[in-house]
DNA sequence: GCCAACGTTGGC
DNA sequence: GCCAACGTTGGC
């Protein structure tokens, strides 16, 4: 199994809409960049994400799963995009804030660190393992 | 609200 | 195919 981030502005989508969405869950669409679209293309269903708020919170605030492999963006007719759907699994009980991801030296070559504009973006187990730590969530 | 970083576009 | 101009994103 895989794990991505997905990021996105609580005032366009936030984390308490997505949960409001429940088993069904939401297309992830908007995504007009190569680099995101591209992952999400490999993505699986039941991989693994993290919810990501950016702005005001900076912060990772839920786990997600792909509950639908990449499809066309139905908010164009530009074919060229594609997106994922994705359900909520849980919040984290204590959010990572970004401010802990760039403390913690284990966590360095995050994507989220060194390629902050990425919306779409893929964490190594490695790295899942940490936040679920950092965030209070057991990963068994 | 500003600005740096980055991606995309379009003219040549 | 290159590169300058432009737009967008996101951290501060």
């Amino acid at each position: 199994m895989a794990y991505w981030l997905f990021k996105s502005e609580p005032s366009t989508w936030s984390w308490a809409q997505q949960q409001a969405k429940g088993e069904i869950g939401e297309e992830w669409d908007g995504v007009r960049n190569y680099q995101a679209r591209n992952f999400m293309r490999t993505m699986k269903l039941g991989d693994r994400g993290f919810f990501y708020h950016s702005q005001s919170e900076k912060a990772v605030v839920g786990i997600v799963e792909v509950c639908a492999e990449a499809h066309p963006d139905s908010t164009t007719d530009d074919d060229r995009w594609e997106c994922v759907d994705i359900k909520a699994i849980s919040s984290l009980p204590k959010p990572v804030t970004l401010d802990m991801v760039k403390t913690d030296p284990r966590l360095a070559e995050m994507v989220l660190v060194k390629n902050s504009r990425l919306s779409v973006q893929p964490v190594t187990e490695d790295e899942w393992a940490i936040i679920c730590e950092l965030g209070g969530v057991s990963t068994s």
